[in-house]
DNA sequence: GCAAGAAATGTAAGGGCTTACATAAAAGGG
DNA sequence: CCCTTTTATGTAAGCCCTTACATTTCTTGC
């Protein structure tokens, strides 16, 4: 336990008796020496209890096996579950994440991305394409690849992982509509931004139309993500003249609020009124009646994600777009109106 | 759009017409510097859209400003809550997050602390005491700081920030064994290098006795994190011969899995069976009876556990354990014995 | 056994920043 | 005003790897 410095790699070269230059390939790329050498080297490394170190490596090498992601919140349970699946894969390929969040907030995503990239990032892994171009050519100036999960959109600058929340909405909603629903709701995260959420909304507006129903038939109520908005959303939404047989909710956790207000409202599900959600995380299941809803494949795509992206820093080819598929969940939330 | 190469410290120092000692200190302790030079560096920096090099940066001030944090999985809302207070309070100092998840596997966390490390984490955020000496003395040789969170052992050789797992779950314990349930079950996450888990395994055991009842009056299953696992273990607790009254788990998904379970198997919850989860997370209050647990502050955990370990990190001085209050939450879910 | 090619190893040049120390400029005291 | 102290800036060493290129050693085919 005495406070030498620490072994560089020189001491090891010493030890080992060869270059620097034999022990740097030996530990970077151990098929180009041969076992005798490599098996010196390897007793000197443990011997001496070495650890390249970091910030010389990255200097030499210009890399730093480590890749960014920023999302909006680790408390949605949708990124939580991602981004776990994300790093594993990172990891299985020798790379390691750099967490950062925006709040659904741009100008911080934005600043995110310049502390990413100034902290090594490789690549970067971004959710959805709402963003200023300042930032995009920021990330072209830096030569720093970046991935968009959670959406889909061949058009798009940035390559994408995802599915597209128009076309899944859409499923959800022509499913509903058909049960012959007049009078709609719809709680909407926020929609500044956040381009999922908007396309969600889009979708039912447009299902509606194709419906033959006004536009005055749907009352829109946005609202920051949580349980406590949700039931507040659901709670204003049921006290105008005339109440909605249906509502969507943007995701999961603002459609289990809006069930539990239901519930305190004295007002069934579904026989009074329905209410779907979107995502499928597990609370989709844990409410009675269970939550009709979209399933998302999450794990897949932080699990594909890594892939991609990993292909993208190391300059091999890759998907522009990849597109996940999702399934529309019929449950118990949802069933035709009662009149 | 041209691919010239990133502008340097030198290129900033030339256009402002000062030394990059002076550049240097005036991206990195302003106050060394005149007002008029600071402007002319700023303005150059602007100007050239300088970013430092990372890799340089590293390697001649030896720090990162990067902080790892190794947690079984974010999958679980408790560390992903936490991990977000900690993020957003990181950031607020200059740090950045490096995330790695262990799995609860103790070789993975063994694995994930030498790679963050070796990627330059100038201090580590770990999860619980349950940790071998070899990588104590790692931590100890490479010099980086480590805090142990959720968990609180003023003995410890790590400090410490978290709550009494054995008092909480006593206190718990106590107002339930209190109601006069004399049969006992526990569905417990796996004790095996996790300390939190045994210490409320522990605690049950402890307050048993303490009222008089023999561990025969205790069924332990040890299972996975999950609802379905949660499920599984319940059904298989209340197959036996004689069936408990209170079934205990160690965190609120697990019993969310055991009231879901009860629902299925068509016993009521709490007349026939009491259920109690740990944690408090959402789905505590989603779940129909209200699900009685133990409050603990994850977010607050997170945010302070931000600020000791940059203090241990910038040489400042620190409490070696921190503990914080958490609390009985009674609800729904628990009620007397019925007989 | 030797030339030619392949495989293994060595040499040494960066790479861009921070900071200790040296120097110059400004401020303050008498 | 000059001398001392403080403040601002400059000089240049050092940080420890990786890798292009040069050199040496080993194979292999004839």
């Amino acid at each position: 336990m005495t406070d030498r410095p620490l072994p560089t790699l020189n001491d090891v070269a010493k030890r080992a008796a060869v270059s620097t230059a034999t022990v740097s390939r030996s530990l970077n790329s151990p098929e180009q020496v041969s076992e005798a050498t490599r098996n010196r080297v390897n007793e000197a490394v443990r011997a001496l209890g070495y650890t390249p170190n970091f910030g010389a490596r990255v200097m030499a090498a210009k890399r730093t096996n480590t890749i960014g992601a920023i999302i909006p919140t680790m408390e949605n349970a949708i990124f939580a579950r991602g981004l776990q699946a994300f790093q594993d894969a990172l990891r299985t390929k020798g790379y390691t994440l750099l967490v950062a969040s925006s709040s659904y907030k741009s100008d911080l995503e934005e600043e995110q991305v310049r502390a990413l990239i100034a902290r090594g990032a490789d690549g970067l892994l971004l959710i959805g394409h709402d963003r200023s171009t300042t930032i995009l050519d920021y990330l072209a100036t830096r030569h720093v690849p970046a991935l968009v999960a959670w959406a889909h959109d061949p058009g798009a600058v940035l390559p994408s992982i995802g599915f597209d929340n128009f076309a899944a909405m859409c499923a959800l909603a022509r499913k509903v509509m058909h049960l012959g629903h007049k009078k709609v709701g719809l709680i909407s995260a926020a929609t500044e931004s956040n381009d999922r959420a908007r396309a969600r909304l889009m979708a039912v507006r447009h299902v509606m139309e194709e419906t033959g129903l006004s536009p005055e038939d749907l009352d829109v109520i946005e609202t920051e993500y949580g349980i406590e908005t949700g039931a507040r959303a659901f709670q204003s939404l049921m006290n105008k003249d005339e109440a909605p047989t249906i509502v969507f909710c943007g995701n999961d956790v603002l459609a289990v609020g809006a069930m539990k207000q239901a519930q305190k409202m004295g007002i069934d599900v579904p026989s009074e009124i329905s209410i779907t959600g979107f995502d499928d995380i597990e609370i989709a299941r844990v409410v009675v009646p269970e939550l009709c809803t979209v399933h998302v494949p999450h794990r897949e795509m932080g699990a594909k994600a890594a892939g991609i992206l990993v292909d993208m820093v190391e300059g091999r080819p890759f998907p522009h777009t990849t597109q996940l598929d999702v399934s529309v969940e019929i449950r118990g939330s949802l069933s035709r109106p009662s009149d």
